[in-house]
DNA sequence: TCTGGGGTCCTAGGACCC
DNA sequence: TCTGGGGTCCTAGGACCC
């Protein structure tokens, strides 16, 4: 039965207007005469909290040159009357795990790139190459049966292609870029549609004569290497539809972790941004040990009223994962930069991220391994009960909230994060 | 009350060592 | 004496992705 060739195929799978469509099928679902997805709407942040940006739009709001992270106020300019829905992020997580279980029926390698991509692996008979074609048509009409909403398919022979395919027009659409189809459906297409092309790299490309994919990829590599750097050969091998990453089940290992926040009015004081470090440090050191690892680097990053932004981070001697001793890092490192101007937002990050094992071991340190337990048990009893059920005195009556900068707060752990690597 | 939050990777430049 | 020079570690900053 494996007498017949078999190619391999990959599938990138793209929800259309994923926010907005899967508001829109919940409503009609409850029962709401209206279809948002026919509305000039979108999705967006609370302005008042000053998180007023474009997080999805509709295709009437797209039409009114509506952008994906402007902000509402831009988006209101462009089309008064707008509608504005808040998001539900535990929606978006149950309607992005539908789709995977969808896409688990048709590969046993389903790779999920973001919340509303996934790439898969798929084997097709060699000898009819639109069977891959009706493969991703059955795909999308019952991830539109059953799931109400649509997506498009790209189908190509690696990750890349795959994934440029599914830009092409949409929604609702299977498109194919095979490399006997570049020089027809890639190489026109102007340079900033490349993955990996954004808008400083098309800048510059522009300014050498550069204007299409196409162009790129006539370059000598060389050159473009002198351009760009190591990014302009990777973006050279990509005009050439040239890209060997695997579609592999669980994606790359978490490398940082990092908590941010727009913070809803202007911090002037140094104890309440202690405060507000806390209660980011709570969640990123909860994440940090709930993959039992630990972290050598602490950073804190301060973006000021007037939206500068300015970083500040060490190595510290020994790996840390407790909530105290890398709160107590963070202060230090904000003290330390801190120029005294009115903050608008804050942010902890860790990297150099290692396993816990070693520390695990050293506990002839009684003073970490006491905390280590109490992080344990708050971890524990947080899991159990709620993450609302443990929190510091300090935040008693205090305005701020005691866990910061993980939206999705309770099943965040369970799903993957983003990833800018294919 | 105009500009989010989660990531990865690369490079420049300074400190330091031999 | 007219300030070589390579390697490594570290921090800051910028580019890109969704």
């Amino acid at each position: 039965m494996f007498a017949e060739q078999m190619n391999e195929v990959v599938f990138h799978v793209d929800v259309n207007s994923a926010y907005l469509a899967w508001e829109a099928v919940d409503r009609l679902q409850h029962g709401s005469p209206v279809d948002l997805r026919n509305l000039t709407a979108v999705i967006g942040g609370d302005e008042a909290s000053r998180h007023g940006i474009v997080l999805a739009k509709s295709g009437p709001a797209k039409k009114y040159g509506i952008l994906t992270g402007e902000t509402l106020y831009a988006a209101r300019q462009r089309c008064p009357g707008l509608i504005v829905i808040p998001p539900r992020y535990h929606l978006y997580m149950q309607c992005s795990s539908a789709l995977i279980d969808i896409l688990r029926q048709y590969s046993p390698v389903v790779q999920q790139y973001s919340i509303d991509e996934a790439f898969i692996s798929c084997y097709l008979p060699a000898k009819d190459p639109q069977e891959g074609v009706k493969t991703a048509h059955r795909l999308k009409e019952q991830v539109k049966q059953e799931l109400g909403f649509t997506v498009n398919v790209g189908i190509g022979p690696n990750k890349l292609l795959a994934k440029m395919a599914s830009e092409f027009e949409k929604p609702d659409k299977v498109h194919t870029l095979f490399h006997h189809e570049m020089s027809d459906k890639m190489w026109p297409l102007p340079i900033d549609e490349l993955f990996f092309v954004g808008r400083a790299t098309a800048r510059k490309l522009r300014g050498y004569g550069i204007y299409t994919i196409g162009a790129l990829a006539a370059l000598d590599p060389a050159l473009v290497h002198a351009w760009l750097k190591k990014p302009g050969l990777l973006i050279w091998q990509y005009a050439n539809g040239k890209d060997y990453s695997q579609v592999t089940e669980q994606g790359p290992p978490i490398k940082s972790i990092g908590n941010s926040n727009t913070i809803a009015f202007d911090v002037t004081d140094r104890d309440t941004a202690h405060q507000i470090l806390l209660a980011l440090t709570e969640t990123a050191a909860m994440r940090l040990r709930a993959i039992d690892q630990c972290t050598r680097v602490v950073a804190v990053a301060i973006r000021s009223h007037e939206l500068f932004t300015y970083r500040h981070q060490r190595k510290v001697q020994t790996p840390l994962d407790s909530t105290s001793l890398i709160w107590h890092q963070a202060c230090q490192l904000f003290d330390e930069s801190w120029k005294g101007e009115p903050i608008r937002h804050l942010g902890v990050h860790l990297s150099e991220l290692c396993g816990n094992d070693f520390y695990q071991l050293s506990i002839f340190d009684q003073h970490n391994e006491k905390l280590s337990r109490l992080d344990q048990t708050i971890d524990l009893l947080r899991s159990r009960f709620g993450n609302s059920s443990v929190f510091r005195g300090c935040f008693a009556h205090s305005p701020i909230r005691p866990l910061m900068g993980g939206v999705l707060q309770e099943q965040e752990e369970e799903y993957p994060m983003m990833s800018s690597q294919l």
